[in-house]
RNA sequence: GCGCCUGUAGCUCAGUUGGAUAGAGCAACGGAUUUCUAAUCCGUCGGUCGCAGGUUCGAUUCCUGCCAGGCGCGCCA
């Protein structure tokens, strides 16, 4: 069983063969790209390697503008530079060639090129391109056969590449429940990881839980003080709510409480806190000006911290933390079960999946042992005021705090011993972290300080930054604190509602027998799709009443392809124009019963060629670290397929047409539900 | 001020290690089908690829500078 990925290899080999030049040439071309030192790093992760290193490295196919002037394309050009000669002649000569040896098989290449799972019925030249037109009925049969074949593994390399990657995402807080931000977080890291896994790695997907810290206390401290009600301390099982939900609220508590002693401070100073607003702020024209009132700024919110007996209170209760007092651990253990019961119930209702747990509170104290080997290293410095340092200016990054004057950790401390533990756990090649772009810093620091602690592993460490959602309308950044995120609970919810809505609004309640189930798939596709198709290190802004449709390029319309093609197949079967007999197990129909050289339409064609291209696509995704690819891939097969379906009926159609035409549907949908899958979205097979 | 990211049609985005005439969707307008599920299809309209240089046979793509927006430059995470 051929694939379209190894013909196209084999083809392309016969094929420069026969180029201009090809004979003296070789020996020259060869050494400069055999061995380049600089590719080797880069080498090593790629996961889609495996292009054609033929007789010229970098040549390879490109596709016609238009499909009338062939399949497959070869730029003369880097021939043309070799030989001295213009383009177009080498082309033109290339062609001569090619159609030399397709008329006398017997020729230079003994046949091989006439032996090929797909004969070439033209060869012609185009400027300064080569044009290749395949037989279209040979060209079908390989495709379908490819996808038949492989199934729900089509897209996936053949081989496994033997490379161990860890992918972090999600990361969540403690203390607040998960938003949109999470949501393309998790996204991104599920879709990183399932195509690594399609291109042959082996993939361990973790979340690292930010379980401790100056921050957590904030919900603990608030609910300690602000808890209790009539009937004792509240509880998510005495209030109804989601346990992330719950605890999300006392940190919210808190900060508009501190907000509140702020305001106090400020006014028994003198001081109008408006000043320092950033819409103030924005409205000072005069640079200096502006400069010296965030100083300003700057000094009455230091003040103001240093005055704060709230953050004198949090200060507190971290210290007790880190020394083990039992209440403030017993309070901490049961607040973070409340939350990780709210998160089990997103994940799973996200279909986000992990392999393995890691908590900060486990690997911190590790960190101080790090810190105390940079000391003696001579890598870390302490200040007068008993903070340590790391030297990172050597580097051309600025020096960095490891540990706080008062001997806590912070956040990249923790950081430093964590990875350690995870390459200890797995000894991976190659570590991911999918975590937005405000942190890029902090990684290119986590990475420095572990180099300079001589730890091997930072090399094998990599940031997969993205870029953050905003919100349409002035709505500003998704953060927590100021209530102005989009809660992923909410938003599930609403997709939901607006999905159910459309199902019941079309009339599809009769035909769905799981109308909330489905309702839940479609809302979660368009929110899904909607999120992938753009690049990651694109900030997304965010309307949910106009980005979230269920018309045009949204996941919906992938959706409704794939279940429209199982009601193709239910409908063909009820009227008795297929019958059980014909489909295998797997649901395609025989291949005995089936010819798929029959596709000859160009619609036909070009949804085939989609099917052809997907494993390029999907690999092309893994090397980028990006579901993009496959995102904006599935979109045009679905288009494709409707402006096939359209045009040319099936189930109306002569017999062996017919069965032919299932079949590719078939094909797409298997295609279809492949690329779903890798973007963490379900097919539904009715809606 | 310094660093990173982004800038493509009115809006939201694609654009495959630099390749042929830069593509979709939405919006607007006009059409198709008493359906193989209208969550569909066809057509029209819409572009100095932020600006200016440079490299190249060839630049939306690579380099430099500038402009605009975002993010970062915490003993927050």
């Amino acid at each position: 069983m051929t694939s379209f990925q190894e013909y196209r290899e084999r083809l392309l080999g016969i094929l420069l063969e026969l180029a201009p030049g090809s004979e003296g040439e070789t020996e020259r071309s060869m050494p400069e790209h055999a061995m380049d030192p600089a590719q080797g790093p880069s080498e090593e992760f790629d996961p889609g390697r495996g292009a054609p290193a033929g007789l010229y490295p970098g040549i390879a196919f490109t596709r016609p503008p238009k499909p009338e002037m062939g399949d497959l394309a070869l730029p003369a050009f880097p021939i043309a530079k070799r030989l001295g000669q213009p383009p177009p002649a080498i082309a033109a000569r290339w062609a001569e060639a090619v159609r030399a040896e397709l008329e006398q098989p017997g020729g230079r290449l003994a046949g091989r090129l006439a032996s090929l799972d797909v004969p070439i019925t033209r060869a012609q030249p185009a400027g300064p391109y080569l044009n290749i037109t395949l037989d279209p009925a040979a060209m079908a049969r390989l495709v379908t056969a490819a996808v038949v074949e492989r199934g729900e593994l089509y897209g996936h390399a053949p081989h496994p590449t033997g490379q161990t990657v860890m992918v972090e995402y999600s990361s969540p807080n403690t203390n607040k429940p998960l938003h949109l931000g999470h949501i393309r977080n998790g996204l991104l890291g599920m879709g990183i990881s399932n195509l690594l896994e399609a291109a042959g790695d082996r993939v361990i997907r973790v979340s690292l839980v930010n379980d401790r810290g100056i921050h957590i206390c904030k919900s603990m401290l608030a609910y300690q003080r602000w808890g209790a009600t009539a009937e004792g301390r509240e509880t998510p099982a005495s209030t109804g709510e989601k346990g992330d939900h719950f605890v999300g609220r006392y940190y919210v508590l808190f900060y508009n409480k501190q907000m509140e002693e702020q305001a106090a401070y400020a006014s028994a100073q003198g001081i109008d806190p408006a000043r320092f607003s950033k819409s103030a702020l924005k409205g000072i024209t005069d640079a200096d000006e502006r400069k010296a009132r965030e100083a300003e700024a700057e000094r009455f919110e230091k003040a103001f911290m240093e005055a704060s007996e709230l953050q004198a209170a949090l200060g507190a209760m971290l210290r007790s933390w880190e020394a083990g007092d039992p209440d403030v651990l017993d309070l901490w253990r049961t607040m973070n079960d409340w939350v990780y019961e709210g998160f089990r119930t997103s994940y799973d209702r996200l279909g986000f999946l992990f392999d393995k747990w890691y908590f900060e509170s486990d690997t911190w104290q590790a960190g101080k042992a790090e810190v105390e080997r940079g000391l003696a290293a001579g890598v870390f410095y302490r200040n007068a005021d008993g903070s340590t340092w790391a030297r990172l200016e050597p580097l051309g990054l600025q020096d960095k705090v490891v540990l706080r004057a008062d001997g806590t950790t912070v956040y990249i401390t923790q950081d430093i011993s964590t990875t350690i533990r995870k390459f200890e756990d797995y000894r991976m090649d190659r570590s991911l972290y999918v975590v937005a772009a405000e942190q890029d810093v902090h990684f290119r620091n986590l990475f420095a300080i572990l180099g300079l602690l001589g730890h091997e592993l930072a090399g094998r460490c990599a940031h997969v930054s993205y870029a953050m959602i905003n919100l349409a309308r002035g709505l500003g950044k998704l953060k927590s604190r100021e209530g102005t995120k989009v809660d992923a609970d909410n938003l599930l919810d609403d997709l939901h509602a607006m999905a159910k809505a459309k199902i019941i609004e079309a009339g599809h309640t009769e035909t769905l027998d799981a109308i909330d189930a489905t309702a839940e798939q479609i809302g979660q596709g368009a929110l899904k799709l909607y999120l992938l198709q753009v690049n990651p290190e694109k900030t997304i802004v965010f309307d949910p009443e106009q980005t979230i449709a269920f018309a045009g390029d949204t996941g919906p319309a992938v959706q409704y392809s794939h279940a429209r093609i199982h009601g193709i197949v239910r409908k063909g079967l009820a009227a008795g124009k297929l019958t059980v007999e014909e489909l295998e197990a797997d649901g395609f129909l025989r291949a005995d019963r089936v010819d798929a050289g029959l596709l000859t339409e160009p619609e036909e064609r070009d949804v085939l060629r989609l099917l052809a291209e997907f494993p390029d696509t999907v690999m092309a995704a893994a090397r980028q670290l990006s579901p993009a690819p496959v995102a904006n891939a599935l979109l045009e097969l679905t288009k494709a397929y409707a402006r096939m379906y359209h045009q040319h009926e099936v189930l109306k159609a002569e017999a062996p047409i017919l069965r032919a035409r299932v079949q590719l549907a078939l094909c797409t949908a298997q295609v279809l539900r492949n690329g779903l899958r890798l973007l963490t979205i379900e097919a539904p097979e009715r809606m």
